[in-house]
DNA sequence: TGTTAATGATAGTATTACTATTATATTTGC
DNA sequence: GCAAATATAATAGTAATACTATCATTAACA
């Protein structure tokens, strides 16, 4: 069987969680108990109630509550770029490239069978409802170099790159994808609970459309 | 002199800060405060001793840090609406209207001496730094009922009737300025803190062509 | 078997986000 | 000009949070 194993900077952990029993117990249940009751009302104690273990223990593997938001998250981007990275094998036009992108940022994710301890689709729950205030503090330079949004970096620019082959000329293709991404996230969240701020209906179709036509519009050059 | 008074809805105040000297410094200062330090950081002690008075005085006129946060923000908003109004009576086509929204949201802010006690700019700023944490969280549902978003929703209300002026076809206006007025915001935010997530240069320039020209293309019903 | 590493158990601290009470000053109605 | 109401100040207190520290126990490993 395949094992795959998706790696986040060590400066996202004080002791990577992925190596031992208790550290991918610490990440199936923060990812469980983040969706149920948000960031702000999770805690370690609660946390380490849950898995019958000790505030002290989750304290090992993570700093702090912010630093283990921002590991989960950058283990979705790392994630997410597998996925487009298997899916790109045989999409062949960037057209196509940048339509399941959206695709995958929008529609719900299943769990990958190989990976037991994280459930994908929980955390992409998280990502929507959550990524903004990894980056939205003080820290944020900081933070930046010690490599907290590469993750996100790195599928801006492949993005770019299948941008670029349409259209070579498209000056802002940064600028734009991390609009789309951040716009994929915001829809779901508005489609669900500020509705007035979305043309979409629930589910993810309508979120898709807007997305895929906003992207290939922005770069043709045609006009 | 002409005084002009922006509204906020009386669900985001205990007790108007716009109708004492008190409430007037609190306003005043926790804008000053929270641009220095940011949201997370900045208490009402801290607000509290730099006036001179005491957190129980703060507590009469805001419930929480949240509260007071929402306020300042509906008050931008409102602020924004006001200099839309102003701004269209002499624009007449909606092209040249969408294109001096796009400014108005991007461009540094003056301070309009008519309101000593609040500081246009720093409070956007403020909502550059902070404004995806008013809804981002378990709270939203029952605060959008009170009308923490009110604000907000208005002004892509107000950009969709625009839009729909040049092509009442167009299917996701509202998805649109949603992501229109966030992509403003976090390009400001990533121009200064994550240049890899755009194109820009430091000024507006840049983050102002870029918007107004996604807008146009993606309304355009050519091709 | 001795050493190291991981975890558990427990305790403690500073700060935060409030709530409550009482005193004092100021404004307002009459 | 005085009583009543209101706003604010001063102070205290509480529960929860976000840690840090210490020491004992267990498991792993060489």
């Amino acid at each position: 069987m395949n094992v795959l194993n998706i790696t986040v900077s060590h400066k996202l952990y004080q002791k990577n969680p992925e190596e031992t029993d208790l550290g991918k117990r610490i990440l199936s249940k923060s990812i469980e108990l983040m969706e149920q009751m948000g960031y702000e009302q999770l805690t370690f104690k609660k946390i380490a109630t849950a898995i019958e273990s000790t505030e002290a223990s989750v304290y090992r593997y993570f700093q702090n509550k912010h630093q283990l938001l921002a590991y989960l998250i950058n283990w979705y981007w790392g994630w997410l770029e597998v996925k487009l990275a298997q899916e790109f094998i045989i999409l062949n036009s960037p057209e196509n490239k940048l339509k399941r992108a959206v695709q995958l940022l929008v529609a719900p994710m299943d769990q990958d069978a190989r990976i037991p301890h994280i459930n994908e689709g929980t955390l992409q729950r998280i990502v929507v409802a959550e990524y903004p205030k990894i980056y939205l503090t003080k820290e944020v330079d900081a933070e930046n170099k010690e490599g907290y949004f590469h993750g996100y970096n790195r599928i801006c620019d492949i993005l770019t790159m299948v941008a670029l082959q349409i259209n070579p000329e498209y000056k802002f293709p940064h600028s734009l994808f991390s609009t789309i991404i951040s716009a994929a996230q915001s829809q779901q969240f508005f489609v669900e609970h500020l509705p007035r701020l979305s043309d979409a209906k629930a589910g993810c179709e309508d979120i898709i459309d807007f997305l895929t036509e906003l992207t290939l519009k922005t770069i043709s050059n045609d006009e």
